[in-house]
DNA sequence: TATGAATGAGCATTCATTCAT
DNA sequence: GATGAATGAATGCTCATTCAT
């Protein structure tokens, strides 16, 4: 009779489970209905009661905060495993991996970036997520300040405007449901070269 | 039958004055605490009572978007004499005025940024103050491709890229404080001529 | 100079039109609204701003009181008069005599009818008005009674009977806009004689 | 992860205990306070808290619809019953048996006329109620007049005339609290034969 | 642990009444 | 007396959170 401990490895494996089908609920609604979603409704897609809600997360922030941990954890790696990628490159090449590969990374959530766009200066998104991105561009603005490619003294400019710019075309085209990937090299190429003829 | 009336003329002249005062205190609690700040405190800060915010909205969503309304009547003319000024000259130094024109604008309207910045994706706002700027620069994208100083070609990326920039050094600015206006030629010329060394 | 006391004639007449004014704009408003049409509405259609009507009634209980006695001021004399004429007749023709007075009186005051019908048991409205025709009733039935047309045991029941009746009729006819003073032979006719055919 | 649960069956059963104890309450506070009673009132006499309404109604109107659908769901019956029982009598018994039907059907619910007095003309009551009533009894009076008791002509009047005896006799016993059952022979007896001695 | 009904603080809105001009 | 803006108590409704089962 195994009663005692049922199985604590499915145990936890159904646990992970669900929370990860309230998460994706609740993405689902933010995204589509805006932060103000009830948790009802978000309870509800995931296909489990309300108070269930409260033994996975102490309250909504919590459980908005979540949301956003679980999706920054998979957008992470993506975006160092394009700055680990590009790290060795040159400037040049170095930006276009790096554009190329963020715009990869947000191609594969733009569900979450709705949320974003959705709730990006509510207080309930911690910047993080812009963060670990404005980061990576500033790294690499450090880098090529440091191999000579750029004036150090406008590197800090150069970055809120390759960050800027990326949002702007991100943004964009999550809305209007366009594919942004391809623009990457464009932008990088605009970046370096200027708009000039 | 309209002999109790005070002169007319200064009745109509204090309703100005409290709706200026309420809209103002729209703003500054807007700026502060969010999209969702309570009428009440809204009432409180404007010295008036709950009430009286109907005598002059006729709704919660009439009071916000007549702030907007009356931010963006002020930007407007701004915006439109940064474009009209700008206009005449050469590309360079069209976009120069243009850029530096935008940022005196902004400049004089940090609150009304606060408040854009935490209404922006909420469907409170009509997107049509980004619009305006939004706009003023496809305008002179456009030129600029007409009288061959950019590629056709990479008028809107150009577009996209230069808003994205203008929009992030305002709310990065606007959120820390300090000025931007300096900011102005840097970010064009960077522009113009892309970051290389 | 005839400033001191400017034809107080005058000024007391010009009083009670704008009473009236107001009385009939509450008729109107309660008829076509519901009992909870607001003091404003009643104020703009009467042309005269709401602060006026606190020179005129002390509050919203007295005003809608106020309008109640006029009509039934009206009514009265009208319902008085038919009770008088009828008075001498034999109980038949009395009975006629009366109904059809009532429904004459009623015919003329239409608006104000439906203004019972939509505040009748609000505790507004005093039931002074129905009073007035039920008692003409009862004094009818009585000296019905009196005279040996009825059974004095029945008086009362016959009372309600008819008075029930003529309510249907009145309520019925309002409501559907069609004139009910022609029913009024026939309703009698009924009571005295009963439906058997 | 059902398993939480009580018994289904016993939770239904706990829900409509509470849906009739808030009726109930909203019964008893439009009975003795108007129709405009609030719904606070009625969730405290109800003993639950005010968002507890709108776990079973959706809003205000919802649950006033309810309760009237609530009383005509149990009055419906016995009115169909005093039809269906008096359907095959001769017309004098089968207006008697009609009649003194639907004065028990109406002394079972008393509190319930007191809110159709209170609501009657006021939309918030379908029609509903006081239609059944009518309608039964325009149904008998064309059965009187398809056999010959009484002249088709007068049917419709005959119905005015009946169902407004009703009503007053109704209501006016339903306000000063005395029972109307032993008068339903007499009234139809009046009906029947006039009041002519 | 899951469930979902109960809770009640919080908010937008209405409207009778007041009062400075 | 007339005006109409100001007032704020009252009310319907929402929704995050709790808790008995």
């Amino acid at each position: 009779m195994n009663r005692g401990s049922p199985a604590p490895r499915l145990r936890a494996q159904l646990r992970e489970t669900v929370q990860a089908e309230i998460l994706d609920a609740a993405e689902e609604l933010l995204a589509d209905h805006g932060p103000r979603a009830p948790l009802a409704d978000i309870a509800r897609r995931a296909g489990v009661a309300v108070g269930t809600l409260y033994n996975y997360f102490t309250d909504r922030d919590a459980l908005i905060a979540a949301l956003f941990e679980s999706r920054r954890a998979t957008l992470r790696p993506m975006i160092a495993e394009a700055v680990r990628a590009s790290r060795e490159l040159a400037f040049e090449p170095r930006l276009r991996h790096l554009v190329g590969g963020l715009f990869a990374a947000f191609d594969s959530h733009r569900r979450y970036i709705k949320v974003l766009i959705a709730t990006e200066h509510l207080k309930l998104a911690p910047p993080a997520n812009a963060s670990d991105v404005h980061k990576a561009i500033e790294d690499a603005m450090r880098a090529g300040a440091a191999e000579g490619a750029i004036d150090p003294a406008r590197a800090e400019l150069a970055s809120l405007m390759l960050s800027g710019a990326i949002k702007n075309v991100v943004i964009y085209r999550t809305t209007d449901g366009k594919p942004f990937t391809p623009e990457a090299d464009a932008l990088v190429a605009m970046f370096l070269a200027g708009v000039r003829a």
